[in-house]
DNA sequence: CCCCTAGTTAGATCAATGTCTAATTAGATG
DNA sequence: CATCTAATTAGACATTGATCTAACTAGGGG
């Protein structure tokens, strides 16, 4: 499901005349007028609501002799509904595993790999504590800031001397990115995981 | 239930930002700085959304040391997506009998009791039966007019001669209500089952 | 005690939206 | 064809709301 469908969806029902409107259908079709009177809106209103709730396939329409009736689509209204509690529930997969453990177990990386005021004593070998470091380092820099080689190399320095090594990891990596000699770092959605 | 906090739940979760903050909270808590770094928004913006979220207790929040960390309540979640189709199907136990059934049934009923040129022969005896009377006559009074008690004695004797009964009747059943010897319609909502 | 960082508040701006009245379209009917 | 009713469209108006910048508040830590 795309993301803005669903929230076209809710954005729909976050309306107290298009809720009442969907509760008035749930006992049966009724025609524009009908809904109006009940509701104490005109008709144009009515005509409005209808549309928005016609976008969103939440209700159909009929035309009888003159008159149009308008009927709930209630598979609509229940698969939309159950959308986002599936979605967040769903994330326990792969990325859910246990923030807490998590946190725990690169605090241990960290504290292996720097010492007591924050100096990396060596680059790690394994893929994944390098990519912890890496990270940790990382998150030292701001957002958005574009940051000259010289003052990155500096930034690095203040973590451990092979400024060379690690700019370049930061960029294989994709936690940063270069431009003509400038640096930035990605956006975190790309590489941060636990922040 | 209350519809408003129904209502407001939705428009809170109808919109992209917002939606993104939810699933990304999903994965477990953040702080303001790493949901701003994610979404490419400033602090602000995702203090206003927070502020939305926590206002339908979609969130929570947590202060450590200098920064605060935002939890998703799934269970508010649930409980809301849930709400609106609950509402919708639950109109089945008395109220969803089956529309054309109804129609006809009405019809039936309406063709015993009022005459070719649509007046009424005698005023039914059965509750039910004239109920389905009255609403037949209200119809033709128009939603938000005021009427005098002349006026509506003058419209019930289109109907019948006895206009007094049937005024009486038609605010024994909160068809009408009368205010300083004004009459006027009560909302549809109140009593009309069919249209 | 001063500063640094994280969040919030205030205020501005611009887009979206709910509602209405007036005008228009579409069918049905005499 | 003339007319009636139901619905939609157009356009106006007022409100809400998403986002930003700038200013302010609140905890830590040197």
């Amino acid at each position: 499901m795309q993301l803005e469908k669903l929230v076209a969806f809710h954005k729909t029902i976050g309306d107290v005349t298009r809720i009442r409107i969907l509760s008035i259908l749930a006992n049966g079709p009724k025609h524009g007028q009908a809904l109006a009177g009940i509701l104490k809106l005109t008709a144009p209103t009515i005509s409005h609501h209808i549309t928005k709730l016609k976008d969103v396939n939440l209700v159909t329409d009929r035309r009888e002799k003159n008159t149009v009736y308008y009927f709930l689509n209630e598979d609509v209204l229940e698969h939309y509904s159950a959308a986002l509690p599936k979605m967040v529930s769903n994330k326990g997969d792969t990325n859910k595993v246990d923030n807490q453990k998590l946190i725990v177990e690169h605090k241990k990386i960290l504290d292996n790999f720097f010492t007591a005021d924050g100096r990396l004593k060596t680059i790690p070998a394994q893929r994944k504590k390098k990519m912890i470091v890496l990270y940790h380092i990382a998150n030292s820099l701001e957002n958005g800031r574009k940051y000259s080689e010289k003052e990155l190399n500096e930034f690095i320095q203040t973590f451990h001397d092979d400024y060379a090594t690690i700019r370049r990891e930061l960029i294989i990596g994709s936690i940063m990115y270069r431009e003509n000699n400038i640096y930035e770092l990605n956006p975190r959605e790309m590489w941060a995981d636990i922040v």
